[in-house]
DNA sequence: ACTTCGCATCAGCCAATGGTGATGCGATAA
DNA sequence: TTATCGCATCACCATTGGCTGATGCGAAGT
């Protein structure tokens, strides 16, 4: 119920570049050349942020030859997505704002 | 379409104690003693955490005598939660995992 | 008025984290 | 085979960010 939000892939998305990371690989597959191209960061700074992804589970690799294809991991992002739902809605619940404990 | 993400509520609640905090005002309205109880964390900790919390919009205080009553604010969440449901939503579109570019 | 209490702010300390260049390795191209 | 390319790893530096004690202030309580 109070599901464990998995920290792990908040914190892996709450980094600016890493977020729009995640947002490219939304559209399509792609592997650190693209990436470069379109963020303009460099290979090892995309090599380690993309790690931070995969250990997340936020993201999953597609070896192919010497390329590495990066891939999102919808599951990872619809379980956060409902974590956060589950706790907006338990707010809205009725009583949440007026069971005013005592100090 | 490409909501910005409200990149300060991610961050905001990327931190776990931020989140516990976030989890505990989802049940009920909180002042700080309360949530030092809960916690265990220190008044200037917490305050701090606070702090953080209510400018990224994710709480509301509502000074009451000497107390201040903290309340979550459930649209900033849902925000949240919806634009991440967005993401996966694309990604999981057809031609996401198809549409591979040429390295 | 004096004391106590709740809470915000500030300055400092320290651990965690992002960014970089150097290096190594496997896979392809020449 | 030799050179080149894609990418991961490592060591290091700079910055961020969380935690704390000290301090100040406004609001009760006595």
């Amino acid at each position: 119920m109070l599901m464990s939000v998995d920290a792990d892939v908040i914190k892996a998305v709450a980094d600016p570049l890493r977020l729009r990371i995640v947002a490219l690989l939304a559209r399509e597959t792609l592997c650190t050349t693209h990436l470069m191209d379109e963020t303009g960061a460099r290979q090892t700074n995309l090599s380690n942020h993309l790690r931070v992804l995969r250990e997340a589970g936020v993201v999953e690799t597609e070896p192919c030859g010497r390329y590495t294809y990066y891939r999102l991991r919808p599951e990872s992002l619809e379980s956060l997505s409902g974590a956060l739902a589950e706790l907006a809605r338990t707010a809205r619940s009725a009583d949440a704002h007026e069971n005013r404990r005592p100090c």
